[in-house]
DNA sequence: GGACGGTGAAACTTCAGGTTGCCTC
DNA sequence: GAAGTTTCACCGTCC
């Protein structure tokens, strides 16, 4: 351990710290613990620097133009980076955290303030690794973060490929912290590593995954299989282990998931031969790669909703309460009400038997309920402004809820095939194409079209081109009036009438792209 | 006297991230 | 547990 030498300019020691590594020439990466720390970190850098460049003013200006309209993020994400500085989290969206990881890697972007998304495997040339946060908050209160983590942020400094040292900062509060930090975290050793099968979730998928590949075909061929896994190995005891594999067939026979030629699992506990089968809805949801647990729950919902009206609601829920789509949005205390109140407005829809309030279910319920909402809002035709104001939520996370939404979604209009819940398959695929572009079902046979998305849709529309005839029979003049030239020939070369000329004026009275935006 | 605005203390709220899969509609 | 945000009491100013 070394002591640093610097300028106390300021009462910060993260800013004296990353302005110094500024001064030096080098590049430094601050891990902190939350997004917004994140985010004021970088600000608070950024305000000291003075200079900025036309190379960073263009990086900034797409980071703030990411999306259809700039959020509140964007923007303060372009006040830093025409500093040379950034922050990077999961909030960000894959196109601005590219051009922030690009950007350092030039040397452009001196700076990154992150939360631990920079940690794991990123090679860049931090000179200096800045922990800021060696305490995170979990379910009791604020706790050491793990050796590994400690060791995983440091590693992103002094990296070969770019310089010969790097350097690992880790800031204390007290000079007790200071002593806590030395013999945690420098003299201290990584915790011991731990099997991720013993965990619920992923041994349910696995036991089905080999029984449905057919790897293993009797009961005494999957207790041969676990037994040589690490899980065993650390876990010591087979019996209990193999008790609670047995647990899982139980489950998964229950579900109608496997087959077995003995009459149940724990009958034929020591023998063990007994033929697993995979049933034909077991096999695929073994495919889909899901959780057997939310198959089993999307079967039950699917039964349940065959004597009720249903609504795109209905299954946004449904997909809104699995363990794929978790973390859910969380009810704050003040939009409690309000939230509950949306509830009894969709609880003729819901698919699922809702919890009663006294229940310790039913605060996970009415978070689904929001995250519902949320995805409700987004095909709807919300922007990622609206639903940051609304649900706090930010661009990145809504892309990474979306995604699950839709494989979830996938996976219904399978299960349902199987089930012959034939007229359920149009209406998901409509939602999973909706939840795509962000639209309501009137804008489904524009957004078809190539260069085409939510917000040229609903501007085609509102003009009074609601489809493809619509378009065919539209002349150019108006369409690149309303698109521009370049999109304008691309939609009619879609629609097979390429041969058209570009028009000189514009039609009088129609409203523009760029009037939209406005 | 009342409306308004600024200030600071107190009360309250919130808090990382990532992998899997399938299909291109 | 701590940082950030909201609320609220308090005070001075202005009309």
């Amino acid at each position: 351990m070394k002591s640093l030498k610097l300028d106390d300019e300021f009462d910060s020691g993260v800013l004296n710290i990353a302005l110094d590594t500024l001064k030096i020439g080098k590049q430094a990466l601050v891990f902190v613990n939350t997004k917004k720390s994140a985010e004021k970190t970088a600000e608070e850098v950024s305000k000291k620097i003075k200079t900025e460049s036309e190379e960073l003013k263009i990086l900034a200006n797409d980071a703030l133009n990411a999306l259809s309209r700039p959020t509140k993020q964007c923007e303060r994400l372009s006040f830093c980076i025409k500093k040379g500085i950034a922050f990077h989290h999961a909030g960000l969206i894959e196109k601005q955290r590219h051009l922030i990881e690009e950007n350092f890697r030039s040397g452009a972007i001196k700076i990154i303030c992150c939360t631990p998304t920079l940690a794991y495997g990123i090679d860049m040339p931090a000179y200096r690794a800045i922990i800021k946060d060696l305490r995170r908050y979990t379910t009791h209160g604020l706790s050491w973060i793990p050796v590994l983590d400690y060791m995983q942020m440091s590693g992103r400094a002094g990296r070969p490929n770019y310089d010969k040292e790097g350097q690992s900062i880790a800031i204390a509060i007290s000079s007790g912290e200071k002593e806590k930090i030395e013999e945690k975290y420098l003299n201290g050793a990584p915790e011991e590593i731990y099997s991720k099968l013993a965990v619920e979730p992923v041994l349910r998928t696995y036991v089905l995954s080999l029984i449905a590949a057919s790897f293993t075909t009797t009961k005494k061929q999957l207790f041969d299989f676990f037994d040589k896994t690490f899980y065993a190995y650390q876990f010591k005891d087979l019996r209990r282990m193999h008790a609670t594999i047995t647990k899982v067939l139980e489950l998964l026979e229950d579900w109608e998931f496997i087959m077995s030629n003995g009459d149940d699992f724990s009958g034929a506990n020591e023998l063990g031969d007994e033929k697993l089968k995979p049933t034909l809805i077991g096999k695929r949801v073994a495919e889909l790669y899901i959780d057997p647990l939310t198959a089993h729950f999307i079967i039950t919902c699917l039964r349940n909703g065959s004597d009720k009206k249903l609504d795109d609601f209905s299954f946004l829920q449904m997909v809104s309460h699995t363990l794929e789509i978790r973390p859910l949005l969380k009810v704050g205390v003040r939009e409690y009400d309000k939230i509950q109140e949306s509830m009894l407005e969709v609880s003729g829809f819901l698919l699922e038997n809702e919890p009663s309030m006294y229940e310790p279910e039913y605060e996970d319920f009415l978070n689904s309920i929001k995250t519902a909402l949320m995805l409700s809002q987004w095909i709807g035709e919300q922007d990622e402004e609206f639903l940051l104001e609304e649900f706090n939520i930010r661009p990145g996370e809504i892309k990474a809820k979306l995604d699950i939404a839709d494989w979830l979604l996938y996976a219904t209009e399978e299960i349902c095939k199987i089930m012959h819940y034939q007229s359920l398959i149009k209406e998901i695929v409509k939602l999973r194409l909706r939840m795509k572009y962000g639209v309501k079902e009137e804008l489904l046979p524009l957004v078809r079209l190539e260069n085409i998305g939510r917000v040229r849709a609903r501007m085609l529309f509102r003009n009074r081109f609601r489809d493809i005839k619509d378009l065919r029979n539209a002349d150019l003049s108006t369409l690149t009036h309303l698109l521009g030239e370049k999109t304008a020939l691309s939609v009619k070369k879609q629609l097979g009438q390429e041969k058209l000329e570009v028009p000189e004026n514009k039609r009088k009275g129609q409203i523009s792209l760029k009037d939209w935006e406005e």
